[in-house]
RNA sequence: CGGGAUGUAGCGCAGCCUGGUAGCGCACUACACUGGGGGUGUAGUGGUCGUCGGUUCAAAUCCGGCCAUCCCGACCA
């Protein structure tokens, strides 16, 4: 790609708007625009991020034997109602009406929507289990949206649904989004705790949190400071207690003294149970031929907001410092004096060219504008590696190798190996 | 929904107290120079001052309603 046709507009100041360092960054680096409050465009820089992200949980869904289906974002009041969640559901559930004045509202999950086709599609214990998953922008009508992407109102969710006939098969499905949302996680590459948590007003049996540690995190949770054990501090408050007074404690679990640390809670996986199944009537036939209730899990993971979480937990004052797996370009060629030298501009072009063919994902800084210009939004967008071609390719036919992360080298041009294990050593 | 704040050019801000018809920095356009850390000069573009109403000879400025946005709390991937 080259950057004087990418629509980029990045800026040198955060808009008074942003408060926290994602919001900020997402908006100077020109990934993201507001259109309403907790609604967003994603801009092309963005989408990358996001669509990287997304087809990671893709092919780890995929592999984990789950399978890929995409349900409508606008459901019909009936099937709400049969779960009684059209009642009990506030504000947040945004109701609208058809031309026909037919109630219908905009999916903030799709419980109800699944276990219909479940039931209606699945009639024996010998086609399960099954685990369901879509890719889909959910709706919910938050009291306060904020902090940008991190907690909007429209969101980028990967929600799955496991149906089985008993416990134990329920508990193997669960184990398997528990190994797949690790697997996610560490492809990414983010630092990250499971913890215990409340299953909330999705309701079922039990659930656990995947909560991405950085310091601006909105939930708090308690580690131990000698196993992996990690539990959200809601769960472990008495009713006059804070947060402090449990640091230092020993673990619930037996190992070590109780740390305090924030996170961004990325995914939750539930055993629902038969709560859905129950009173949808979702059943299937068993081995003995009688009606059996299914057991289901719930699994959502939220692909918008681990773009906001990777950038809580990599940042420096610079900018963005992305991992390389998420990355929106892999390298980023800074060709100076691109308009004026035509032995750079075709060097800078070729190997462009070359490294494009080889499958890295780059960009060719091709601007009129000087080093500093260009190096800042490179640092501000937190492209993993600079490749500089100027003086020095004149003078030695060398670049300059230049990481995100402060490291540096000096490369003969048509040395790519070398430069390629520079980058994949960073 | 309770508490706090903000709204002036794409972004950051000044002007408002003390009313006289809008300004600064960055960005943007043209040209020239520059070209390894946001460079320099010259000349430019861009704003019904959130909105509606009131007061006044005159409103960005004073008064009132509304809207939008952000922050703190109660709720959540």
């Amino acid at each position: 790609m080259l950057y004087s046709k990418l629509l980029l507009p990045t800026l040198k100041e955060a808009p008074q708007e942003a408060e926290i360092i994602s919001h900020k960054l997402m908006l100077r680096a020109g990934m993201i625009r507001k259109v309403a409050s907790g609604i967003y465009t994603w801009l092309p820089l963005g989408l990358r991020v996001l669509k990287k992200i997304e087809n990671i949980v893709r092919e780890e869904m995929d592999s984990s034997g789950a399978q890929e289906i995409f349900m409508p974002m606008v459901h019909p009041k009936e099937l709400w109602e049969e779960t009684k969640r059209w009642e009990k559901m506030g504000p947040e559930l945004l109701r609208i009406k058809d031309r026909h004045e037919r109630d219908f509202c905009l999916g903030p999950t799709h419980e109800e929507v699944i276990t219909d086709i479940i039931r209606n599609n699945v009639k024996s214990y010998k086609e399960l289990p099954l685990n369901l998953y879509q890719i889909q922008t959910k709706f919910r009508d938050e009291v306060r949206p904020r902090y940008g992407i991190m907690r909007g109102r429209e969101f980028l969710m990967k929600d799955s649904y496991s149906f089985n006939i008993d416990e134990d098969s329920l508990q193997e499905s669960y184990l398997t989004m528990r190994e797949t949302y690790k697997k996610v996680l560490n492809r990414i590459g983010l630092k990250y705790k499971i913890s215990a948590a409340d299953s909330g007003a999705i309701g079922g049996d039990s659930s656990e949190e995947f909560h991405v540690l950085a310091d601006n995190g909105e939930d708090t949770i308690a580690i131990s400071d000698s196993s992996e054990f990690a539990i959200n501090t809601d769960l472990l408050l008495k009713k006059d207690e804070n947060i402090n007074s449990l640091e230092g404690k020993p673990s619930p679990d037996g190992n070590g003294v109780i740390k305090i640390k924030k996170g961004i809670e990325v995914g939750h996986i539930f055993k629902l149970g038969k709560l859905y199944a129950e009173s949808m009537k979702a059943n299937v036939l068993n081995s003995d031929g009688k009606a059996s209730t299914l057991f289901m899990g719930c699994y959502g993971i939220g692909i918008s907001r681990l773009v906001a979480a990777s950038i809580e937990q990599n940042f420096d004052e610079k900018g963005i410092i992305w991992p390389h797996n998420i990355a929106p370009f892999d390298i980023n060629i800074i060709s100076i004096g691109h308009h004026k030298d035509k032995k750079i501009a075709s060097a800078a072009t070729e190997l462009y060219e070359q490294l494009t063919k080889m499958n890295y994902s780059v960009l060719l800084d091709d601007r009129k504008d000087g080093y500093g210009t260009k190096i800042k939004d490179s640092e501000l967008i937190g492209i993993p590696l600079n490749i500089i071609i100027g003086k020095n390719y004149i003078e030695n036919k060398e670049v300059e190798l230049l990481a995100r992360n402060g490291q540096s080298s000096k490369n003969a041009i048509n040395d790519i190996k070398t430069i390629l294990d520079f980058f994949k050593n960073q």
